[in-house]
DNA sequence: TCAAATTCATTCGTATGCAAATGATATCAA
DNA sequence: TTGATATCATTTGCATACGAATGAATTTGA
């Protein structure tokens, strides 16, 4: 046989050992929900260091009922993604500070309506223009076209 | 003069009225951090669905574990990107049900080492392809060239 | 019409996720 | 060497997040 003959199993270990994709190999690090998880971290973080005083679950309750007025809790929840059982902790919260106010629906019975106080009308329109700088923080990291297309790619996957 | 005058101010009551971006306008629905968490929510809801004895990060401990052998508990918390008070809850789930080992580190008294059981190893081995499942159908909606896009400019946000 | 199904809200249990405080141990620097 | 720092782990407290169970009220459909 000639010199160093190379064998099919040769080549196939030389591929593994120069990182090609390997069915034996998983990077955790690659994954999306691994990055996703850690970017909406970064992102909360980043929150935090704006707005001290209230989460991004407890803002997006009050900007939304800034946007709409008033509503019953489920419904708000189901406008910003929140089950039944977290939308009433973060309202619970909320009220407790006195930022919305809780009162029953006149026609039906089962339903409770939310709505900002004036306190609460007068946080969230004080904080809008410092939720602009965190969404423009968040996407620093990014070029303007770059975030443009990113947005669009995560709307889809939303 | 002429007849219909348009003032300035018309023009920008016009701009205001064909949604161009205003000053007093604040889409929650369109934000980074807003979308970042329904994504994030979607992906984990995926991943309950196929595997059901886990969760993220308790797979992610076990997978990263799989990968890199015994570490202590800190050390395994900032490679999966998990505070001190979280790993701890984590890794004491994971070691109730016998998939991971704790013991002392020989020289430095101060840490906990954490290590695969043979279960754990069984458990990780068997789940990581069901995990590859899991990130293709999170990734579903994209086409395969936007997915790489996605997952660049995600990494660079994260 | 009225029983079945649905909707709204609440409660419980479990699991992240993080800040802050604490104690034990290790390292650094004067 | 030793006093100041830093690191590792734990604990507490608070805030999402969601499944499952429950009860009250409403709507639907046969």
């Amino acid at each position: 046989m000639g010199r160093t003959a190379v064998s099919a199993e040769d080549i196939k270990l030389k591929l593994v050992e120069a990182e090609e994709p390997d069915e034996n190999d998983y990077r955790l690090q690659e994954q999306v929900g691994f990055i996703l998880r850690k970017a909406h971290q970064r992102h909360v973080s980043i929150f935090a260091a704006h707005i001290a005083d209230l989460t991004p679950p407890q803002f997006a309750a009050l900007a939304k009922l800034h946007d709409v007025g008033e509503t019953s809790q489920n419904q708000l929840g189901s406008l910003i993604a929140m089950d039944a059982a977290t939308v009433k902790g973060v309202i619970d919260r909320l009220k407790a500070r006195g930022l919305v106010e809780l009162s029953k629906h006149e026609v039906d019975k089962r339903r409770l309506l939310v709505n900002l106080t004036a306190e609460g009308r007068d946080a969230i329109e004080r904080l809008i223009p410092i939720a602009r700088d965190i969404t423009q923080e968040t996407l620093a990291p990014l070029s303007a076209k770059e975030a443009a297309i990113f947005m669009r790619l995560l709307a889809k996957l939303a």
